[in-house]
DNA sequence: TAAAAATCAGAACGATCGTTCTAGTGCGGT
DNA sequence: ACCGCACTAGAACGATCGTTCTGATTTTTA
């Protein structure tokens, strides 16, 4: 009886829940204004409806903040991890981790943003989680960056600010990048990512 | 008759006045918790002052804010112009401006993460003479690299990329970098700038 | 010493914050 | 027809925000 509804065609078959658009309100402004910068008022406003809803929702403010991070962001390192646990020498698997985290960023372009402001932030709890989870980021970094110091291609002295460094790089792109920017996202991967192995004067192999 | 009292040794004379402890707990708590995550009444809290003393001084929370950025980011342009405008060829005065940068970074630390935390941002008004100053440091980069793409030392293809690239690196460690670190600033800086020149692999001429 | 100015404490104001409460829909199941 | 439940509006609460006001105290000036 109630399959009939299914059945038919439905054009609002894939309309986003409540539940859905709240996340969706949420991100938008977070990302732009961070956490103390958005309202409870301000996500209900931008939906039209009341305060009330988001609290049937979402147990409090900081429990859609981190909802957003969880499906987002939480898996990141695990991600990471894997684009380096694959095969291949090892400058090859610190590219393509470079590349996994450059596509994991625009992604979740403004959920990475969201994650990267923690200046503006909430209680401890709520931060300790992010916390964490840049830290899984940095150990991926600079275990990598390691190993290539063993093998002779890093020439630094020290691997935890190298690893700063590229994360600098890969973060700091997150502030500037348009997505309706003249180059194409894959083009400027390979600009970020050739600055991050051979720097600013730095000359690639076969290119000089 | 008044001189007097300067004359005499004074155990006092070098305590700051009370504008200046204002600024320095606002530039404390600014820096670490943001504009929106700082009240008045914690800048008053940390002297043990009311806070009619803070509007004494100044003249609102913004007042106080921008007041900071004026004597410390707001010369930060002419400072970079400055170091470009030396003589040496173009590899060499970009050294001297990755230099300034990270020595002015360094000296004015806590200013600086005010300074580019504007993801919490205030009114409009106040944001849109950070954004000016962020423009014209891009413009340094990206002219200084232009000159450098010129003269082949630069094989990038978008310049301004690149600049964004760059200063990623600079502002980034204002997020790790810790005085009390393992590492003497100038070892830091040395760091930095090889890796901003040559990257996590490449080679610097003379050491490969 | 008296007037004037600088400096401060503390109460108060209106606005906004996150959150809770009350009440009222409409809808599926029985 | 009735109940229960998901969903929602809107008022309300206490806390905190930036800011102003009142009045007192201290310091400077004449």
């Amino acid at each position: 009886m109630e399959l009939v509804k299914q059945e038919i065609a439905d054009p609002e078959k894939d309309k986003p829940g409540r539940r859905e658009e709240l996340l969706q309100a949420a991100l938008d402004l977070f990302s732009e204004n961070g956490f103390k910068g958005t309202s409870i008022r301000d996500i209900a406003k931008t939906l039209g409806v009341s305060v009330s809803v988001i609290y049937h929702y979402f147990q409090n403010k900081e429990g859609l903040w981190s909802e957003i991070l969880e499906y987002s962001i939480k898996s990141l390192p695990g991600k990471l991890e894997a684009a380096l646990n694959g095969g291949g020498h090892a400058l090859e698997r610190f590219r393509r981790l470079l590349r996994a985290h450059l596509a994991a960023s625009a992604y979740y372009l403004k959920e990475s943003k969201m994650f990267l402001i923690s200046h503006d932030r909430m209680s401890v709890d709520g931060d300790k989680a992010s916390k964490e989870i840049q830290k899984r980021i940095l150990h991926i970094y600079v275990s990598i960056l390691d190993e290539l110091k063993a093998e002779g291609w890093v020439k630094a002295g020290n691997t935890r600010i190298l690893a700063f460094n590229v994360l600098g790089v890969i973060n700091w792109h997150l502030r500037w990048y348009r997505p309706d920017g003249p180059l194409t996202g894959d083009q400027l991967n390979d600009e970020i990512i050739t600055f991050v192995l051979y720097g600013a004067v730095g000359v690639p192999p076969g290119r000089g």
